[in-house]
DNA sequence: CTATGGCACGGATT
DNA sequence: AATCCGTGCCATAG
């Protein structure tokens, strides 16, 4: 067979090879669940629970975050910081700092519980720890369609704290994705929406009093009482009603912006817990970002020395069953290592790469292929497709993304295709549309354009804004 | 006649 | 080897 004790870092055997493969493709979830299992099964193998960042091998008190490796050794070096870090996992439904219900009875109570995850998960950092159970209770009294049906007041007499402090904890809630969740009615979510976008883009100015004073008119769609009651002209009520219709959305746990009836749970996969972090080191802008990987357990783990020993003193008969176990909590541990190893090269490499992606949003993606990536690494691409798999990976502003968009070839492009269209005076025909996008140096098909239009949600030119 | 969406094919990517 | 993606052709809607 093979030999125990050796630091070396690259794999040795197949089965190593194999494992390290497999547990490549986990997400920090899954990781742990995995790690759990053959903690439990294995007797040579040990958790130690002091906490020492796996990174360096300091010893972390107290702090979930290493001092030291986050400390930037150059404050302006282009390169970021990566390094690995444990924190808590929420693992399927069960576990984890949310008190999760149990067997969800069906889809929708699935979803529900999933987005509450998915939003505790976004405001964890900002939460002061004693506000924790506040937002944990907020989140899981959420109904059906992301919002708060039972009164802050209500909740605040029955959790024993002033509505002051939870309707801050409820703010925190409203603005992370989806913006407005958690709201205590349609209108306070639509009004969070108006604020949130109020930041990026025009707003018709009659919006905001459309929503407060006229929700039953606006639903109705009677635009010509709603003008009256507001004494503004009708044309721009309707402008305004337009705007509320097809940016904003009254039922923030229906994520299917844009489109209203058919609620679609956006296409490809929604991740909701994130499996590495990056973020801005302090806030100088062109400071080097910080990368953090989640490593799902707390403490070292490693094969238990008194295990060893016991070989030693066992007889023939029972030491091949040991040396089994001994030999495969050693390969787990290191195909672990090998796991971070590559992780942390590859986040490495590719936040160096897509610095402006993550710092100034989707134009800026760079196209990179995996295969190119593999080839810098030196690496097979097959490790790297599992390494990208499902992850998901939070940036610098709330957002959680899956780790694959970083190797999208056309998230750029729609990127920019939105933006045209977001400023165009006119409705453009997508040949209209490739037109503008050769200008900036985008050569797609005419066929093309189309799609990508269908992926944004944006409509034919048609059907857009006839007038203006 | 123009603008779009559906189907399907070929090449790249995983 | 399987899958994804861009694109061309053609039918259809306006």
């Amino acid at each position: 067979m093979f030999q125990l004790h050796y630091p070396a870092l690259k794999p040795l055997t197949t089965a190593h090879l194999a494992q390290t493969m497999s547990l490549l493709s986990l997400t920090a979830g899954e990781l742990r669940q995995q790690i759990e299992q053959e903690l439990a099964a294995n007797p040579a193998l040990e958790l130690l629970e002091e906490r020492r960042c796996p990174t360096c091998r300091r010893l972390l008190q107290g702090k979930s975050v290493c001092p030291v490796c986050s400390r930037p050794k150059d404050e302006n070096s282009a390169e970021p910081v990566v390094f690995i870090s444990p924190r808590d996992v929420f693992v399927g439904s069960g576990g984890g700092g949310l008190e999760a219900s149990d067997e969800p009875e069906d889809a929708y109570a699935a979803g529900v519980e999933e987005l509450s995850q998915y939003v505790f998960r976004q405001i964890a950092p900002d939460l002061k720890p004693e506000d924790r159970p506040l937002a944990a209770h907020l989140l899981t009294s959420l109904d059906e369609d992301g919002l708060l049906a039972t009164p802050l007041l209500e909740l605040a007499r029955y959790l024993h704290v002033s509505v002051g402090r939870l309707q801050a904890v409820q703010r925190l809630i409203q603005l992370a994705d989806p913006v407005g969740v958690g709201s205590s009615s349609v209108e306070e979510a639509l009004l969070v929406q108006l604020e949130v976008l109020k930041e990026k883009c025009a707003v018709p100015p009659l919006a905001e009093r459309v929503i407060e004073e006229g929700m039953a008119l606006l639903s109705r769609r009677q635009y010509d009482e709603l003008a009256r009651v507001l004494g503004a002209p009708v044309q721009q009520v309707k402008a305004a009603a337009r705007f509320i219709g097809e940016n904003l959305n009254p039922y923030p746990a229906r994520s299917a912006w844009g489109e209203t009836r058919p609620s679609r749970p956006r296409a490809s996969e929604v991740y909701y817990q994130p499996d590495m972090i990056i973020s801005r080191l302090n806030d100088y802008p062109d400071g080097p970002l910080m990368v953090e990987i989640i490593l799902p357990i707390f403490g070292t783990l490693r094969v238990n020395p008194l295990y060893k020993q016991a070989i030693q003193e066992s007889d023939a008969e029972h030491k091949d069953a040991l040396r089994g176990d001994l030999e495969r909590a050693a390969l787990f541990v290191k195909c672990i290592q090998q796991r971070n190893h590559t992780i942390l090269r590859l986040m490495q490499r590719v936040v160096a790469l897509q610095r402006d992606f993550i710092l100034h949003g989707e134009q800026y993606l760079r196209p990179i292929t995996r295969a190119s990536l593999a080839r810098e690494l030196e690496v097979h691409e097959s490790t790297i497709s599992r390494a990208v798999a499902n992850k998901a990976v939070q940036l610098p502003n709330g957002k959680i993304i899956p780790l694959s968009s970083f190797f999208d070839r056309s998230l750029n492009v729609r990127a920019v295709l939105r933006e045209i269209i977001h400023a165009e005076a006119r409705p453009m025909s997508d040949a209209e549309l490739v037109g503008k996008l050769a200008e900036r140096g985008y050569h797609v098909a005419r066929r093309t354009v189309a799609k990508y239009r269908a992926m944004e949600g944006i409509l034919p030119s048609g059907l857009r804004q006839p007038d203006f």
